[in-house]
DNA sequence: TGACAGCTCAGACGAAATGTCTTAACCTTG
DNA sequence: CAAGGTTAAGACATTTCGTCTGAGCTGTCA
């Protein structure tokens, strides 16, 4: 049966982590960062993994000077929709409700979680309004 | 880099959803409805498959009779859950509640929609209280 | 100038994960 | 009894993904 390749693996993840956390870098900051005693093949290992990354939108390279650098374009609350709609499409046919209701269902939320929501259930309506003019 | 495997695999869950829809099954029953025209070969690819879904506790066998029956012991919102908390686990340093508030940002529901999970917001109140006393 | 270090580019390779297959033994049925 | 179906065990093949090597270029320093 097909296998799946994974969106963003989890090397992947770890160089836009490094990415979200210190900002746009070179590829020898983020090996520096990544495996702080790392030689010449984990320096060619991040660098394959920016490749990667780079292909797959996730991050966006600065080739102005000699020394690319790199910068995420997917930030964290992206790579979170992106994942939430894969497993809607592969667990809930594609919706997201199921996935909204469990939730709800089994979060335990503070009051103030509880009324960040109902906030955001009622800003939810209104942009939708404002769609429509 | 690490890499995590998968909890259920995409093969593992092809043999479940097989189990949600029929329920409590042969191999030789899921065999045909996986692979219709499969051989031996196939047979025993969907007994290895159930035999790692036994061990990750995703299905149960009976063996009372001579052929065993598997019946999924894990379902969709079950296994729907698991991913949930492991991309929490991930992303979010183990909280959900960046995943619900991700999901009531993004998702476009209708007004039934809006009112049912108002709904389930206020009974989420409620079972707290009753835990309590 | 030459040597060296750092960088980019390209692609092969190694390891891990996962799906597939083979073999042997046992049981039931015709 | 032979054949077919089943279980059990484990090896194997394929795919995915992380790692590594080699070549070429540039800039710096002795």
């Amino acid at each position: 049966m097909a296998r799946t390749p994974q969106d963003i693996t989890d090397a992947e993840l770890a160089v836009l982590e490094a990415l979200w956390e210190r900002g746009p870098a070179t590829i020898r900051q983020l090996t520096d960062a990544l495996y702080p005693d790392g030689g010449a093949a984990q320096y060619a290992t991040v660098q394959k993994l920016l490749e990667r990354l780079e292909a797959k939108g996730g991050v966006r390279r600065n080739r102005q000077a000699a020394v690319h650098v790199f910068a995420a374009v997917l930030d964290r609350e992206q790579l979170i929709g992106r994942r939430l709609r894969a497993m809607a499409d592969q667990l809930c046919g594609g919706s997201l409700t199921p996935l909204l209701t469990h939730l709800v269902q089994t979060t335990k939320l503070s009051p103030e979680q509880r009324q960040e929501l109902r906030a955001l259930i009622e800003s939810a309506d209104r942009p939708t309004r404002k769609e429509r003019s």
